[in-house]
DNA sequence: CCATCTTTATACAGATTAGTATACTAAGTA
DNA sequence: TACTTAGTATACTAATCTGTATAAAGATGG
């Protein structure tokens, strides 16, 4: 809808990714994004409610983004074409991190909403993980999901905590694995 | 050597896991702890270096924990008994988080000392595992030991975002068949 | 009993925090 | 031209933050 809040969003997101989210002030955001804080408030009513959206951009971004990306495979392909896009995901230069990991670290009590709303996109992510294992006819495709969204937070995990790891290149031999080894049973 | 500075270490600890570190001032810690400011930062002189010990502190109870654990064990067995007493730890109602995981949240830039420790702290860890590994005669010992590694951070990941996730069964059965698969070639 | 050391209590400085109030400017629109 | 709307500028409140200064109280050991 509007330029401006649209800016102070992206600012936002850039920010709590780069310097945390407690530790960057509404001051900043509107200092970097170029505005005052009087329109920042009028968009977003308080910094929590800044935060559950910026969450929640993040979150169908990436989404979408992976969703295009397997959407050209045939649907029994895209388990295991997953981590290809992952890996060109985390080994982008504009890779930041993932919102709902730092956000839930930052916010570790499960009855605050900025919490309950990570825990919930991690949940629908290993559905969606699911959702791929079933179309490839896997059995077990929660079992499945289960496992290798370990891998994949465990993997961004790493890269969160030293860019250029490698750890992805891991993760997707033993994706690779897990995979395999659920097809043939 | 003195009683109120593990006091203030244990209790700044607890602090930290269930309500953030940034979220937690010294001032809740010396109350909570039942002490003052003054005694506080004769022990501690800022609060990043209270930080780094309590991340240190935290690592080392883990780490030794563990280690007597896998000791009554023959070397050759340790790393496949390594995600029983993972379990149990993960498991334990005692269990409120990995420090280094939040921490390296809470302080993204790579600059900054306190993540450079979690980063450290997690390096140490995998290499623990490798050594592990390496005592079963497994072959790419290093290999393997980062992608236990991601299952491990993922499954704490997953037990810290909900509790009673049961996401470290998964990561037990997918660590067995990555163990089995690495054992056998 | 005296001297030393630890700890407490309290108040403070200076910076930063989230959020609001008020007055202004600019731009479009009817 | 008059009205509305979007945004800016600035100052403010009230709370909280880390860290320090100062003085009193307790404890310990010679």
């Amino acid at each position: 809808m509007s330029a401006l809040r649209d800016k102070i969003l992206n600012t936002a997101t850039d920010l709590f990714q780069t310097r945390g989210i407690n530790s960057t002030g509404v001051d900043t955001i509107v200092a970097v994004a170029g505005t005052t804080k009087m329109t920042l408030y009028k968009y977003f009513h308080t910094k929590e409610g800044l935060i559950l959206e910026v969450l929640n951009k993040s979150q169908q971004d990436f989404q979408s983004w992976l969703d295009n990306k397997l959407n050209s495979k045939p649907p029994g392909d895209k388990i295991k074409q997953l981590f290809d896009f992952i890996e060109e995901w985390i080994t982008s230069p504009s890779f930041l991190g993932m919102g709902f990991i730092k956000a839930s670290a930052e916010f570790p009590n499960e009855e605050n909403p900025i919490h309950q709303l990570s825990s919930k996109q991690s949940r629908e992510f290993r559905q969606y993980i699911s959702k791929l294992a079933s179309e490839a006819h896997i059995k077990d495709a929660d079992g499945l999901a289960l496992q290798l969204s370990l891998l994949f937070e465990g993997a961004v995990q790493a890269e969160q905590m030293k860019r250029g790891s490698g750890a992805i290149k891991y993760a997707k031999k033993a994706a690779k694995s897990l995979i395999d080894g659920a097809i043939n049973q």
